[in-house]
DNA sequence: TAATATTAAGTGTATATACACATAATATTA
DNA sequence: TAATATTATGTGTATATACACTTAATATTA
């Protein structure tokens, strides 16, 4: 008999599967706010690292430099944040408005309510897991 | 002092991130070949569950309903399916293609590459983390 | 049977993602 | 300094994802 391949197993499914589930839960929690939890990534990162240009931002983030160019534009739209050319004229520098920094503050303890749940769910597997996504970032 | 925010640890992040590199690590090893990863997954459930609606491959896949329906108008540009109208009239059934299943045929040893990878970088922590992944479809 | 509810599917729109390519500014080197 | 390489960014295109809304067909019920 022939090996058989276990397609039911892919990982590759799984991660997706779980990662729109996860994306789902926390924006569930944003609802109403006026933004996303991609757009709250995006403002945590520039209100706890400070100005940065938007290939910094991609790092920190551990995503594409045009996805987030797009996921900036987003937030010029919405104000929350503001964008200076840098010394390195072929640099912007983004930095979280005042608005971006209210919105923050609002949506924190949503974040933190939504990050519980998953916690909970993941009872006494939480730091493996962590563990375990953090290894795929060799890829 | 107040209670700190540890945005670091979210999981909504750590999850997308890994997701995107797994799927990346996927689609490397189908490079060539025709299809990505998205694309293999449907034909594997049309090879593996026979001939069935849009809504139950979305179903097999635990992605939106409306995310399959794009995926399957660009396997049918492929020539990967074949759609037939159901007995009952608002049906599309989707059937693999003699094309679509040797593509697929081509296609496994690749995707149980990359699924070898995975696992080896995830060594006696692979159940734990399907375990983990798997809890949160509850979402 | 006629009215109503449910179901299967498509489309419009917004955003997320990736990659190829282009451009301008800066840095390096011959 | 002039030529070349590198860097930061944007844009075009394709696909992935989600949600609201629409339509047509079928099922249910009054």
């Amino acid at each position: 008999m022939r090996q058989e391949v276990e397609f039911s197993d892919c990982m590759c499914l799984s991660i997706r599967k779980a990662s729109r589930n996860i994306t789902q839960a926390y924006n569930e929690e944003f609802q109403g706010l006026g933004i996303n939890i991609t757009q709250f990534s995006v403002l945590a990162i520039l209100f706890g690292s400070g100005k940065q240009t938007i290939t910094k931002v991609a790092h920190h983030l551990g995503a594409e430099r045009t996805t987030v160019t797009r996921a900036i534009a987003i937030l010029e739209k919405k104000k929350l944040i503001n964008i200076v050319l840098g010394c390195d004229k072929r640099e912007r520098l983004i930095a979280i408005s005042k608005k971006g920094i209210e919105i923050l503050d609002l949506a924190r303890p949503r974040w933190k309510s939504a990050q519980l749940k998953i916690e909970h769910l993941l009872t006494n597997q939480i730091d493996n897991l962590r563990s375990n996504l953090g290894r795929l970032h060799h890829l």
